[in-house]
DNA sequence: ATAGTTATATTAAACGTTTAACCCAAAAGG
DNA sequence: CCTTTTGGGTTAAACGTTTAATATAACTAT
C-alpha cells in the first residue's frame, strides 16, 4: 500500500498540487470555497496526512522541540530516574503539544552533540536542562534556534532563563529552621560549583545564619553527590559524631530521604532529635514518613513556563533573540513532619 | 550565515554532489581513496552537518523511534510522574541512541492520533507502553511500521510484546505472604480489566489462595485507581474494618507506600499488625521508611529489551513482522521490612 | 471599448539528500 | 588489436512539500 500524498490528493481532487497546499496551509483566500471543499472531501476519502518531513525541508523546520537532559557520568544514560526532571518533561510536553510539537529526547555526549541534533534535525528550538558548559555554549550561539535554560546560571543573559531564586530557596529553608529555634544547622548537598544551583542555596545558608547570628561552621557542611546513598552516609555521621546539630537542610528530597534513614539507622529520630527539611517538594515527599518539610518548587510551572516562553520565541520567528530574561518560579516552604518546633518546649 | 549543505562540500572538495554522498553513506568502494580524504577534509573544514531531514525525504525514515506514553484522564498530560515509565524511557534512550536515533515522546489523543504522528513523522519504530484500545490496534497494523508493545496482553500474537507474567507476579507476592503465614490476604489494585496487567495479577493473587486452600474473598479486594490516595483510604479501611486481616499485596509500589500510610494513620503498624507487600521495585522502593517488601520487576531491562527488539525488526528492514513474540523479563522477590513473618513467633 | 482589478488556478523552482543510470579511461583478457 | 571489465567519476531523477511567478477569465471603473 502506496503511501499516499498531495499528489494523489490533487489528482482525485481533479485540481493542482499547489491549491491542495493552500487548503493545507490555511491560505484559503487563494481557493474557491468550491474546490475547497472538493480537496477537504479527498483528504477525507483517501486518508491523506501530511509529510512533516517534506515540509520541513522546504520551510526549513521540523516541529520538534528538542530537550536535552544530563546524563549520568558515564554519557550513558539519562538522570532520569530523578522524578524532578520527568515532572518538567511533562509539562514541557502538555504545552508544546497544543501547538503541534513533539518532542525529542537527547542526552549530549561526545558522538552527538548538541549542535549536532540541533542542526541534522532542524529543530525549531530547544529546551536545556541544568546542564552547562563552555561548549555548550558555543553550540548554542551557534546553532542559532531559540533556546531556553532551566535552571542555569552561567550566561543567563544570552539565553531565555527559567529556573527558582534558588539562594532565598537556601535562604528559606534554613531560615525555616533557625525560626523553629534551631541553632547548629547542618547542610547535606551535592559538590558545590560555581554558579551551579547548589552554590546559590549554600549562599542562602550562610545568609540566613549570619543573619540569625549564628556562626558558619565548615564541618556542618556534608559535600558530596545530590543522591539517597550520600544523604543517608552523611545522617548516619550526624547522628553520631555531631550530637549538637539538631537540625540540618538537604539541598534535595532525595537526598532528605536518605538523610532520615540514616539518622533512624543510628539510633535517633526525625524530627524529635534531629530535624531535616529537604528541597524541591518532588512528589514521593508528602507520601513520604515522615512527610517531608520541604522548600516546594513548582516543578511543572518550571516546564510550563520554559516551554511557553519557548514556543513565544519560536513565534516570533527567531527574530527577537530573548536576551537575558530570567524568570523565577515562586517558592515556598510546605511545613510536614520533619522538623520540630524547638521554642515550643 | 547559510547553512551549509552536501553542495558546499562537494564545491569545496571539487568533486561531485553524488561523490559526498558515497562517502557519506561509506558506499567507498565507489570514491577513490584520494578523494575520500578530501571530501572528509573538506567537511571538516567546513564543519558540515547533513540534514536528517532531506535523507529522511528519500528513503523515507527519520531515524526517530516514537515512545507513545498513557496519559491522565483528560488527555492534557502524560502520565509520567510515575517513576515507572521515566526509568524504562532512560533505558530505551540510552539503546536507541546506539543507533543513532533518538526519541521522540509521545501521548496520542483525539488530535493526533497514533497514526498521525506515525505516518507524518515518517517514525522507523515505536514502543508503545502499557494503553491499548481497538482503534490504536488498527493504527498500528495501518502504520505498518515496526512495533513494540511493552506490557499489553490485547492482540499480543500481533505485535511483538515485552512485558512480565504479571499472574506469576501475583501469584508470587501473595505467596510470599502466606509463606510467612498469612491467611487473610488483601488485595489493594487499580481497575482489573479484562486483559489488563492488573487482572493477571489479580488471577494470580487468586491461584496463590486456592493452592494455599484459603478461599478467596471479594470483600478482601479494594479496587480502584492504581494510586497512593486509594492506597492510603484502602489502608485505613482495613485497619478499621478488617482486624483479621495480615497482609495485604498492594499492585504497585505507589499503592503500597499509601497503604502503609493509611495502616499507620488508622493506629496499626507495618509491619507488625499488618504485611505489605508491593509491586514494581521502584526505586522509592528501597528508600521507603520502611523499606519496601516488593515483587522487582527489572524496569530498565525491560525497556532496553524493548527498545533492543525494536532495533531488530527495523534493521531487518520491516521484513518479518515478527508476529507474536511475547518476552518475559523475570520477577524476584526483594525481602524488605514490610512483612512479618507470623510463623516464627 | 480599454485598462486595471480581482479571484482562482497552474507551473515550476526550490529545499538537501540518495541512488540508479550513464560515462570514460585505463587495465585486462582474448 | 579489439573487446570486456573495472575503477572512479558525474548527471539527473526522485522523495513530498511550499510558494513565488505566471496565467486566465471575469469583473469594475472609466
Amino acid at each position: 500500500m502506496r503511501k499516499i500524498t498531495i499528489k494523489d490528493v490533487a489528482r482525485n481532487a481533479g485540481v493542482s498540487i499547489a491549491a491542495v497546499s493552500y487548503v493545507l496551509n490555511g491560505k484559503e483566500n487563494k481557493v474557491s470555497q468550491d474546490t475547497i471543499v472538493r480537496i477537504h472531501d479527498s483528504i477525507k476519502e483517501l486518508n491523506y496526512i501530511p509529510s512533516i518531513t517534506a515540509r520541513g525541508l522546504v520551510k526549513n523546520t521540523s516541529e520538534l522541540i528538542g530537550v536535552i537532559i544530563p546524563q549520568t557520568e558515564d554519557h550513558k544514560q539519562l538522570v532520569f530516574e530523578n522524578p524532578f526532571y520527568s515532572e518538567m518533561i511533562s509539562a514541557i510536553e502538555a504545552v508544546v503539544r497544543e501547538d503541534g510539537y513533539h518532542i525529542i529526547l537527547a542526552g549530549v555526549d561526545k558522538g552527538k552533540t548538541y549542535l549536532d541534533i540541533s542542526t541534522s534535525r532542524n529543530l525549531d528550538g530547544a529546551i536545556i536542562m541544568g546542564i552547562y558548559s563552555e561548549q555548550l555554549y558555543e553550540e548554542c550561539k551557534q546553532a542559532n534556534i531559540p533556546i531556553v535554560l532551566i535552571d542555569s546560571y552561567v550566561h543567563d543573559n544570552e539565553f531565555t532563563n527559567v529556573g527558582i531564586d534558588d539562594e532565598l530557596g537556601g535562604y528559606m529553608a534554613t531560615k525555616h529552621l533557625i525560626d523553629n529555634g534551631h541553632r547548629n544547622i547542618g547542610l547535606v548537598t551535592g559538590m558545590i560549583r560555581k554558579d551551579g544551583v547548589v552554590e546559590k542555596r549554600f549562599l542562602g545558608y550562610k545568609r540566613a545564619l549570619q543573619e540569625a547570628g549564628l556562626f558558619y561552621n565548615p564541618d556542618y557542611v556534608f559535600e558530596n553527590s545530590v543522591s539517597y546513598v550520600h544523604g543517608r552516609s552523611s545522617g548516619a555521621l550526624i547522628a553520631e559524631k555531631h550530637p549538637e546539630m539538631t537540625g540540618v537542610f538537604a539541598t534535595a528530597d532525595m537526598v532528605a530521604f536518605g538523610l532520615i534513614r540514616g539518622i533512624k539507622e543510628a539510633g535517633k529520630e526525625v524530627p524529635k532529635d534531629i530535624s531535616v527539611i529537604g528541597f524541591d517538594d518532588i512528589s514521593m515527599a508528602h507520601m513520604f514518613l515522615p512527610p517531608l518539610t520541604t522548600v516546594k518548587q513548582q516543578i511543572f510551572l518550571k516546564g510550563e513556563t520554559a516551554a511557553k516562553l519557548l514556543i513565544d520565541q519560536i513565534r516570533k520567528k527567531r527574530g527577537a533573540k530573548a536576551h537575558g530574561k530570567r524568570t523565577h518560579v515562586p517558592l515556598e516552604i510546605v511545613e510536614r513532619e520533619t522538623v520540630r518546633n524547638l521554642r515550643g518546649d
